[in-house]
DNA sequence: TATGCTGTGTGAAACCATTCACAGCGCCGG
DNA sequence: CCGGCGCTGTGAATGGTTTCACACAGCATA
């Protein structure tokens, strides 16, 4: 592969001009811009992105720090920034944490030695990021956060409206009828799961209604905690009945656990799960849930990234997305006292076709 | 950020000292050495990864081209390949290409001047990969082809058995007294689509069994194929009293299919799946799979991209994962002739304590 | 004592694109 | 006719690391 000296023989110009042309940085005169576009086309070269790199001080790199992308939640975000990153001439690197902060760390500083001109990150946890990420602004990269916020930020960010979310579904419970609710929130560290249960609490203290305590279960975003706090739940006295599982991970375990213990979603108890995954689905019953766009929250964050890279002192920009309840199968007003199980089955939104 | 000649300022030593210290490439006394490591202590200094690379035409990158994140098998695969790249100090480019050839080009294109050390590919198509590659080959980075191989592959790759997963999933609907069998194949120009469509076949002819070609059906990898062909093979008479779908997203399409057609699965007929994705534990009924790790797949891929690294000519590895069979909720016997539904179920893996 | 060898350390060259100060040229206005 | 300006193009300096040829000291051998 040839470099841009050899171009530069080849065309008869000197090397500024080769970059000139290039990078269109000033007026090249046609008949050399031509040679130039010649020479380039005929030997197939490609500038170095590492060197380029390193003179510029900044690669044509996205990094991206996410959880896990095992978590069905976070390809979507992926994906969005993918696309956009790659539309505008970037790459995406993608790093796992695993929640942990000190593995985040390590990426954080494994990565700044790429120099990439943005950093999308999921903060793994409530730790303070700001001072992690001066360092990152100093390199003149653009940082942005996404889906939660680390305690403090200041910067650039992408979220969801997660109490508003939280207060519709809710909401919507109590319309039906639900008096017993229950809620089963993510870790309360994140600001995410902080929101989901303002949203409930909001809409319980509207209705007028007061829940003890041990009907608001904490645990992890995934099936297993919705399992066993599913489990919990359905031991206590009165039987709630109906949950808000704070995301469909949870909502997938509550409705193993209530099939499990022989019970029915929704005739004996209604659940609305949040995210809205593909997965809700093909569930059975078809879960209903707070819908958010993880495709949207990442390409806007990957936008968010580029727009300050290219002006690096316009006004922080802290974009919030809206939500959608998607009602399906798993709702039905609560099971009248002493009766049968109820055969009500609500069926609004069956967007099969939309999607198969 | 201090850099390679700051550090050697501060200890006192050159800079070719330095270089030997920190990547261990030649014998240092220990005065020199304490000295350098702790002016790389004291100022938190970084090699650059972008001088490095240039200097060394090689970068600590793993590249991985993957046709869809948003493909509920990758993501596995993904967390796989990065965690072994993290855990050997290399970094993750994801690239995405929806089984587009010609984006594909562009990926392959654009990543190469990053110099990548390794070069993780599945595949977007038949076209023939081994032009493209050979300029990373030559550049020095290990190219290794995985899940699916392009024509006339002879390099590094990592594949699963396919035919034999076909091949057991067909012959346990065999076993179970299924004649009619049906089978709904991904894209046969896909090299895991075809050893798919083999295995079923030879369970067939091995059987002694002969089928009409309509009960074939070629679709694409997803729910949308998958429910479509569903469709169709419903309407054949006489009814296929097992599908195998070559694939999990197939298989859930065809699920769709059955309820939306008012029949049952099992009872009226079976389906075995392909991949053995996690949501084929929390679809209803819950779906028989042929097993296969895509985070093993990613893992194995990675490690082989580094160990060509560490050896550039040690003989090519085409290594062959194995499958599994399992059985769960949507597999029985065929329906006795103008019966009532059967009531058979069979339940024997419920490997939710495993994951929940 | 001269020679050669081993073990350490040095500094310049190389990698490749960008950028900056400057030079050459043609033209306009004075 | 000259000074000055705008427009193009030049080539050297720059960025940070690795690597290679070489130097130097110390020691053993002839």
């Amino acid at each position: 592969m040839p470099n841009m000296k050899q171009i530069a023989e080849l065309a008869g110009v000197s090397l500024g001009t080769v970059s000139h042309v290039l990078n269109d940085t000033a007026r090249v005169r046609e008949p050399l811009r031509k040679r130039v576009l010649d020479a380039v086309k005929t030997t197939g070269y490609q500038p170095s992105q590492l060197a380029r790199g390193l003179r510029r001080d900044k690669t044509n790199i996205l990094a991206m720090i996410i959880p896990d992308i095992l978590n069905p939640f976070f390809p979507g975000v992926v994906r969005g920034a993918e696309d956009v990153a790659f539309a505008n001439g970037y790459r995406l690197v993608l790093c796992n944490t695993d929640n942990d902060h000190a593995k985040e760390m390590m990426h954080l500083n494994a990565l700044r030695t790429y120099l990439p001109s943005g950093l999308i990150v999921i903060p793994s946890d409530f730790s303070d990021l700001t001072a992690q990420t001066e360092s990152y602004r100093n390199a003149g990269a653009a940082v942005v956060c996404i889906d939660r916020l680390p305690r403090n930020w200041d910067g650039d960010s992408v979220t969801i409206n997660n109490a508003a979310g939280a207060y519709h579904a809710t909401s919507y419970l109590i319309g039906l009828g639900h008096r017993q609710l229950a809620a089963i929130t993510g870790p309360l560290h994140l600001t995410n799961a902080q929101d989901r249960l303002k949203g409930f609490r909001r809409a319980l203290k509207k209705a007028g209604m007061d829940i003890d305590p041990g009907y608001m279960q904490e645990t992890t975003f995934d099936r297993a905690g919705g399992f066993a706090k599913t489990k919990i739940l359905l031991k206590m006295i009165p039987r709630p009945t109906a949950i808000l599982a704070c995301n469909d991970m949870i909502a997938l375990g509550a409705l193993l656990a209530i099939r499990e213990a022989g019970l029915h979603c929704p005739d004996d108890i209604s659940i609305i799960g949040f995210d809205g995954l593909d997965l809700t689905e093909t569930t059975s019953p078809q879960l209903s849930s707070v819908y958010q766009s993880p495709y949207q929250l990442g390409a806007e964050a990957a936008q968010l990234a580029l727009d300050r890279v290219a002006q690096k002192d316009s006004p922080v920009r802290q974009i919030v997305l809206k939500t959608e309840l998607r009602v399906r199968d798993s709702v039905a007003p609560p099971p009248k006292k002493d009766d049968a199980p109820v055969l009500i089955s609500l069926k609004k939104s069956r967007s099969l076709a939309a999607r198969a």
